[in-house]
Order: C-alpha cells, then sequence, then structure tokens
DNA sequence: GAATTTATGTCAGTATTATTGACATATTTC
DNA sequence: GAAATATGTCAATAATACTGACATAAATTC
C-alpha cells in the first residue's frame, strides 16, 4: 500500500461504509444462516421417522396453527404453487394427520383440519423447536426474546409483515 | 369452565407450562420462518439472471469470505455430501466465478478462491442480505443487532457453535 | 338461465438440490 | 510397498419446487 496516497485509502473507506458497522451484519447474516439450519435439523429428524419430509411439516404447521385454513390460504402463506402442494397435502390427508372439509359457506373452498394424529405430531415436532427458542432464551435472558422477537419481524418483507404477525399471534390451538 | 373445579384448571395448567411463555416461544418459531423465507428470497431473484441457485450462492459465500478453503472445509460448513458439492462447484469454476488451486503443502487438496467476477457477484448478494439486517438493525436500535447476534448463536448445536462464530468473525475480504 | 369467474384437483414435463453406493486417481503417511 | 486420505466421478433415486394445460364444481355476473 502506498503510503502517499491518501485519496485511494479515502475511496476505500467510501465504499466499505462503517466497517464495525458492516461486519456487524455480515455477522448477522452468516449467524442466521447457521442457526436456521440447526432450527429445521431438529425436525428434520423426527420427520424422517414418518416418512415426510419439510414441505409436510410446514403444511402440518400452519393447519395445526390456523384451523379451518383454505387451500388457498396456505398458498398464500407458503408461497407455493397449488401443483407443488398438492402431493404432499394429499399424503397428509391420505395418512390421516389432516382432515379436509368442504366450506358450508362456499362449498368449492375446501376446510383444512389437524386430526388427533395429526395434532400430536404437530406437537411434537413444534416441541422441538421451541425448546431451541427456551434455550436460547435462557442463555441470554428473557429480554433478549423480546428483542430478538422484534429483530425477526422486521426482517420480514413489509408488505408480508402484518400478515405474518397475524399468524404468529394466533391463539394457540396446540395444546 | 366450571368454577369450581380448581384441580382441572391446575392440570391444563401444567400441561401448558407458562401460556405466556409458551405463547411467546411460538411466536418466535413462526417469525423466524418468514423472516429466513425472506432473507434468502432476495438473493433468490438476483442468482436467476445468472442461472444459479442457493447451492451455488452458499459455496460462492463461503469461499469468498474464507479464501483458500479446501473441499473438506467447505463440506463440513455446509453439511452436504462432495457428490452433492460437486456439480455446483464445477459450474462456478466453469463460469469462472470461482479458482480451484492444489495446495502446495498438500497436493491432494484443492484450494478455492472467488475470482474478481466471483468477488463482485458475492459481494452483490452479500449486500441484498446486510440490507435487510440494516433495516432490522435501524428499526429496532443499534442494541437490538447485538441481542439478535447473541440470541442467533445460542440458537446454532452446541457442538457447532465455536466452529460457527470463528466463520461468522472471520475478517471481511470481500470488500 | 347462460356465461364467466373462482377454488380446487390433476397430469405431464422439467429443474434444483440433496441422498447412497461404488469406484478411480493422486498423494501422503506409515 | 501398503494403507489411508483428499478429491473426482458415475449411476440411481428422492424431495421439493416450477410452468403449462386442462377438468370440475360451485358461485357470481350479466
Amino acid at each position: 500500500m502506498d503510503m502517499d496516497e491518501p485519496a485511494k485509502q479515502r475511496v476505500v473507506l467510501a465504499h466499505s461504509e462503517s466497517t464495525d458497522e458492516a461486519q456487524s451484519l455480515l455477522e448477522l447474516v452468516e449467524l442466521l444462516f447457521f442457526a436456521y439450519r440447526d432450527f429445521v435439523g431438529d425436525p428434520d429428524r423426527l420427520l424422517e421417522d414418518f416418512g415426510f419430509g419439510r414441505a409436510h411439516h410446514r403444511v402440518l404447521h400452519f393447519v395445526a396453527r390456523n384451523p379451518g385454513l383454505t387451500i388457498a390460504n396456505l398458498l398464500t402463506i407458503l408461497k407455493i404453487t397449488k401443483q407443488s402442494l398438492n402431493p404432499v397435502l394429499k399424503e397428509l390427508i391420505g395418512k390421516g394427520y389432516i382432515i379436509s372439509r368442504p366450506g358450508s359457506d362456499d362449498r368449492r373452498q375446501r376446510h383444512l383440519f389437524v386430526s388427533e394424529r395429526g395434532k400430536s405430531l404437530a406437537q411434537d415436532l413444534m416441541s422441538l423447536q421451541t425448546r431451541r427458542m427456551a434455550r436460547a432464551t435462557s442463555e441470554c435472558g428473557p429480554e433478549s426474546a423480546m428483542v430478538a422477537r422484534q429483530f425477526l419481524a422486521a426482517m420480514i418483507e413489509p408488505s408480508e409483515r402484518a400478515e405474518a404477525l397475524k399468524i404468529a399471534a394466533a391463539q394457540d390451538r396446540l395444546r
């Protein structure tokens, strides 16, 4: 590095903005990657025993949390196509984890519910993930969970945030 | 609810533990799902323009952040098999985003580096993700980022945590 | 009441990313 | 020289996603 070229150095600093700040953001990005990897790893192992995958987990989870959900609702939450959902949902219904009922109001719609079996599996999967959250909370202190909650919410796409918060705040019907 | 059956109520409470606590953990689980969905959504759109997928992103990212990484290192970080990595890495090398060099110490090993082109794409992808983190930080306050960092680290599998923190704390070589 | 729209279901073809198992090659270590 | 190690490769398979096309039933609109 040429010591007598201060202009060049200024350019470098301008490009990297505040280095500490940038480094902190980078760390958050990578820690989120690792945290999520382990967060989904727990349920993955249990799901294997049932011949299910992550896609089954997500469907079962949101149906358990939002009984009476329609197909269209579910597709919006999961952001997948009906063609992707179909085989997964069919399998969950076929194996008796989810129950589909035509709507009484609009009979074209299907309202989805978990069976006792589905409720039980959804609970087991959920408890693996809340356990991880509980451990992190106990390590970082109860206030940290509130901050983490706020921070995660702020990461959600603004246009989706209200909807996501509404779902997350759903009365817990799993117990 | 029968007001004169305190015993029953106690049983319910025992099963659900502290309801507020449980509800808070459930919310964290769901918010993490939505946050991560959007977190990976940004880069996905950019990657499409290059004919790359998420797998390419992860490889490019960790090579950019840890120049000289060996294949074995990379497999450990990503927790995938070499057969899964192979086509992705070959494509990144073939298109000139990553450079592979035999180790001078152990010539069986391959040391991976990003090219200028690879560095540039890695930067662009990273900035999409740090931007989201920056937005969340500005919404929740600078202290929140530190708490979020601690909380995410606590979510990582204890046996992996030291390694993950080491990687996340790597000097930023992207700029 | 006929025409259109909507909610769902289904088929076919394809892509990405992952797996296991088997085997090849080069290099290092014992 | 034999064994272990790091990487590369082939084949078969699976899970999860996509687009496009089309079918059906029910609701809505004209």
